[in-house]
DNA sequence: GTCTATACTCTGATAGAC
DNA sequence: GTCTATCAGAGTATAGAC
């Protein structure tokens, strides 16, 4: 697992990793080809491949960059804060990373569209043992009385899909809402209103 | 748009898009090959030629295919009913798609997700003319105080985003999970209580 | 480190026998 | 209507000059 070590040699690596999010995220890993990487890129083809080994390699590496950015909202979590503001604090982030970084929601809901074939063992090991402890300190919440009760894991996947609607639907959002609509405004005012009303006891 | 006559060129014609579903649904669009569908159809590659003039031609007989089905739950949401049972009653509905229909579902997502280069049209026309309608009923309803107020299209989006999850996050959602879970059983449940508590006033 | 040229594989589509 | 054989093009990857 070496990696790149001068500057031009890191900036290059960069260049092409943000190229291929654009196009993997746009037509999926097999809707991709090197051709179009390379030419956002500004690089030729072979330079790619000397920079990373194989079309797969590239992917790769995007999608474990992509894992912590992922998880790492609801790891702030903080079980010593307030239930409430705890909670909403994840939602307004979550849908902060579907708006600010749509490619990457996209890229990962590919994935796991297809049968997550590359992150199955991440799935199955780091997000699901993050969630297990959330779902827990959620319980806490809930037996303690200070958010309703519901069952945590379907709590956490209603925000996921919720934020995550926005970003990897967007086409659909912005053909049904019409111009003069701002998306994700709308959505952190409606996500606001429906936790609030879902949770408060 | 000749189709075919006899009952064996219908049944073949079937086969194949019932196979295509599969291949396409897993793999996305250009992720399917066509020796894979005629693998699974258990026809010749060049028999699937005979019934189509390309593997465009099948994708696109797929997805107008789908359309009607995706949108009759909502065209079933009546006007004179009773709100919170007929909005109930379109969760429901549209949840047991996602959990009978998952293939279907996954081939939208993954369209809409890449842009709707094939759906662009009918999402912009048939999808949207449906939303509209029916988010004044919703905003009529809400008007008369029958259920909470709230923007009608952003409820929709929730109601399409919760069911949808179950269905094209599968993998993530059994993971999660873990084993000794209906994932399907419990999104009713849980669907059931965020949706009265939303919206009952 | 970067490019041109090219090898080789995969895949969509066609020709033509049966 | 269905198959075997095959073509043509696209696309990943490599060789080798500079």
């Amino acid at each position: 697992m070496s990696r790149p070590q001068t500057r031009i040699q890191q900036k290059n690596s960069n260049t092409i990793l943000d190229a291929a999010l654009d196009v993997f995220s746009a037509n999926g890993f097999r809707g991709a080809t090197l051709d179009q990487i390379a030419e956002v890129a500004g690089l030729s083809k072979p330079n790619l491949l000397y920079y990373f080994p194989s079309k797969e390699a590239i992917h790769n590496t995007l999608l474990s960059q992509l894992l912590t950015t992922w998880l790492d909202p609801l790891r702030a979590m903080d079980p010593a804060g307030d239930p409430l503001v705890e909670i909403m604090a994840y939602v307004r982030k979550k849908l902060e990373i579907s708006q600010n970084f749509p490619r990457e929601s996209r890229l990962f809901a590919n994935e796991v569209l297809h049968g997550a074939p590359h992150l199955r063992a991440a799935i199955e090991g780091e997000l699901k043992d993050l969630v297990d402890e959330k779902t827990a300190v959620l319980q806490a919440w809930m037996d303690s009385g200070k958010i309703a009760a519901l069952p945590p894991v379907h709590l956490i996947f209603s925000i996921w899909a919720l934020t995550q609607h926005y970003a990897d639907f967007d086409v659909q959002v912005r053909a049904v809402l019409g111009p003069d609509h701002d998306p994700f405004a709308e959505a952190e005012a409606f996500l606001e209103i429906l936790f609030r009303r879902l949770l408060t006891v």
